[in-house]
DNA sequence: TCAACATTGACGGGGCGTCATAGTTA
DNA sequence: TTAACTATGACGCCCCGTCAATGTTG
């Protein structure tokens, strides 16, 4: 960190274990750019910037769609800048928990697949296992 | 499925689920082949290239090396047709059981990346909550 | 001034989707 | 014969990895 209280991407990168490559790109898409740079032109992260790279890693995993995982984001940095009565509040609430539900049933056919692999796995495993064990043959 | 008991390519990505580009994919890249072709040239798959390309696509989730994948399907199936009493057999179990702990490493870490994920979907709806309840308080 | 760090740009590769064009099969 | 199916390219996209050439910072 510096004196400041910022981050250059090197140390985001390890913090977020995310690859500079990869921070790059995702300021890109625009799933999340720092908040600043230097007159010299380094990117410049703060806490709360390091917090949503945090997020898109961790949600990377789910496979959603560019759109709704930027979406959700900012609609989760609108509520926290918004004052908490604003008419806008419900309509973003609905969007996010839409977001939520998406990515909740992305996480639920994750581990279905994660599953049906191990199953996978298991009849792999059977199938050594029984070579090992028979003797028997068998012809087609 | 033909007279013959040999599927055509189309029947095959039904059944599986995978694309005809993707059942195409894996021939080129030597996870599953069909084992003939008409003498036109039209894939022909036994029920056993169709199992091990539902193998294949089961274990896709697990983002394995290729080489992993393509060598632990290859040790099984020669497991199948060789004589049990091979000497052959043991050190193909011991490379078979090495995919295998391999594969679970990998299903392991991914569950652990779906906790994750499950968790920063709860921080998100946490915040959204948060957000909702603290209007709905001053507004009370 | 130097070492460490960062910038943009460009090419590469895996895993397919998607034509386009043409041949095969029932 | 035609309708349905399939074959082989080839190009494109996404998500970065990996140079390369150059500039910035402390």
């Amino acid at each position: 960190m510096r004196a400041d209280g910022l981050y250059q991407i090197g140390e985001v990168a390890e913090r977020t274990g995310l690859s500079l490559r990869t921070v790059r790109y995702y300021e890109e898409v625009g799933l999340a750019a720092p908040s600043g740079r230097t007159s010299g032109g380094f990117r410049l992260y703060t806490e709360e910037d390091v917090i949503r790279l945090e997020l898109v890693r961790r949600l990377k995993v789910l496979d959603l769609p560019l759109e709704s995982t930027r979406e959700m984001l900012d609609a989760v940095d609108r509520l926290r800048e918004a004052s908490p009565d604003e008419a806008e509040s419900d309509a973003l609430l609905d969007r996010l928990h839409g977001y939520l539900h998406e990515a909740e049933g992305r996480a639920a056919k994750l581990e279905a697949k994660l599953e049906a692999a191990r199953g996978a796995l298991a009849e792999v495993r059977s199938q050594g296992t029984k070579r090992s064990r028979s003797s028997a043959g068998a012809r087609r």
